[in-house]
DNA sequence: CGTGCGAATGAGAACCGTTATCGTTCTCGC
DNA sequence: GCGAGAACGATAACGGTTCTCATTCGCACG
């Protein structure tokens, strides 16, 4: 459960994002998805909810929404993109190779090897990304 | 130093890649580079150096090299795959935010920590990717 | 309640990195 | 040399993303 469905229009607000209608219904359907999406399946899923979201659009919102840190973006299968909502906090993702579940890895205790690996090479670390690739319970 | 400037055609031979007058300049031109590149960067410069090089020569040699792993791909400007001559064995990378330095950690001992992460959520590790974020000693 | 203004939106064109096509050239074993 | 198959260059095609612009919407103010 990536999110609750009630909340969403928070959510933005707490983001200093307005809480247009349009940008409710991309959140709603993110909210739905369990892994990740791409914009254009994003959008053809609120075509079929009658929803009249332009493609423009959904790429504007979910720009919007990452660089406010509300969805991530992982571009794993080089060439488009994939969003997913999720939570606040630092954290990685688990990645099936098979059936593409993403899932979030909460505890990252990787900052002291983080901050060593970059002294070692005189860098200052700022951030660090994870991606963990296998296969899930169901794959195996 | 990411590679040796002798001995390139061997490491096409050794990974069953036929080393063409092409291909070594796309090769030298890449073990040229500090950091990372662009498939277009490459050909720009490739031309600068009056190699007749088409650009699509350039994208199949990189797509061979990646898929034999000789090439790293990096994806980290959204939309834009960057490459970079790498060693052979299992390595992350350290990416300054400011000067897009890039370099190699070759210390990865993250097995433990990535296999318990995975087992956690009913997974199992086949891969994993580590980019630390951060600024190089120049750039601090 | 109107009114006005700036933000948001939809449709479609434009953009740009990448890949496919196709005719030519090169490579290498014979 | 010769022939078969791989590699190559030029360019068209493709596909995801962004831009443009005219229209609509949301909201504060009168």
């Amino acid at each position: 459960m990536p999110a609750p469905r009630q909340g969403l229009s928070e959510l933005l607000e707490r983001n200093a994002v307005r809480a247009t209608p349009r940008r409710l219904e991309v959140l709603e359907e993110l909210a739905r998805e369990r892994d990740d999406v791409t914009a254009q399946q994003l959008w053809s899923r609120l075509r079929e909810r009658d929803s009249a979201a332009g493609l423009a659009t959904v790429y504007r919102t979910l720009a919007l929404l990452s660089e406010k840190g509300v969805v991530d973006v992982l571009s794993h299968h080089g060439g488009e993109q994939c969003y997913r909502l999720c939570g606040d906090a630092h954290h990685h993702h688990l990645l099936c190779e098979r059936c593409h579940r993403v899932v979030e890895i909460q505890e990252c205790g990787l900052d002291d090897w983080v901050a060593a690996a970059a002294k070692q090479h005189g860098f200052v670390a700022t951030d660090h990304r994870v991606e963990i690739v296998g296969l899930c319970a169901d794959c195996r």
